[in-house]
DNA sequence: GCATTAACCACAG
DNA sequence: CTGTGGTTAATGC
């Protein structure tokens, strides 16, 4: 395999600032890099993986193929790791990663990685913090989902990318109206119904893709109450 | 009952 | 891929 110069690299994540020289020549030799377009699949569901991803730059949607259909588990912004859930807790990827617009990943050998888990504590410390924080942001998404009415999703999700993926009141949507239904559960119809009415009501406008958020504080009220 | 919510279907840009 | 209209089932008042 050919070897990567990780000391080099300007998008090391928390986690990895923490390794030594010696450690990052672990880390290079046994990762690569690739890109991915938008719409690629990064790694499948149902697959055999033995790496861990670290998502350099772009944004990802991870989704699990369920009984009902697909369900848009979260979407994740670079710097991240992806498929550590899937890939230290089962040899099968338990859900499938696509890229939703030009992304850069590095693959990681998951035997490197247990490796430096294991001479590095604060290594293994970042990640551990990530994962908590992660499982704390999956329960509140989880009660989210399931007690709120559909224009509450609706609004919680155009929420969660104006703040945590763009920081911005005005963007792009990185899904179709089907996949924002895949990811609060409900169909690709009721989402373009509740998009324009949301705009006639003057809480967003949009056209297209284009989405700005006109009276936030509205739409946090419906966020909560549904 | 009657209204509301939201899914499913069909059809048209 | 989206938007719209009609229909229908479930739930609440």
């Amino acid at each position: 395999m050919r070897s990567i110069n990780c000391s080099a690299c300007i998008l090391k994540s928390t986690a990895v600032k923490n390794l030594t020289v010696s450690e990052l020549n672990i880390l290079g030799n046994n990762c690569a890099e690739a890109v991915f377009k938008k719409g690629d699949i990064i790694f499948k569901q149902n697959a055999l993986s033995s790496n861990i991803i670290y998502l350099r730059t772009g944004l990802i949607k991870l989704a699990i193929e369920g009984p009902q259909g697909t369900q848009i588990i979260r979407l994740k912004k670079a710097p991240c790791y992806l498929g550590l859930p899937t890939t230290m807790g089962d040899k099968i990827n338990q859900y499938s990663a696509v890229a939703l617009e030009l992304s850069t990943v590095c693959f990681i050998d998951i035997h490197a990685f247990k490796e430096l888990l294991r001479i590095n504590p604060d290594f293994t410390y970042e990640i551990l913090i990530r994962m908590y924080k992660n499982e704390l942001e999956q329960f509140h998404r989880c009660v989210k989902l399931v007690q709120n009415q559909v224009y509450g999703r609706l609004a919680g999700s155009l929420l969660y990318l104006a703040e945590e993926i763009y920081a911005s009141q005005e963007f792009n949507l990185p899904l179709s109206r089907s996949e924002i239904g895949d990811m609060i559960g409900t169909s690709r119809e009721t989402v373009s119904r509740m998009i324009n009415s949301l705009a006639q009501e003057g809480v967003i406008s949009i056209s297209g893709k284009h989405i700005k958020i006109l009276n936030k504080s509205l739409l946090e009220k419906i966020s909560q109450k549904g």
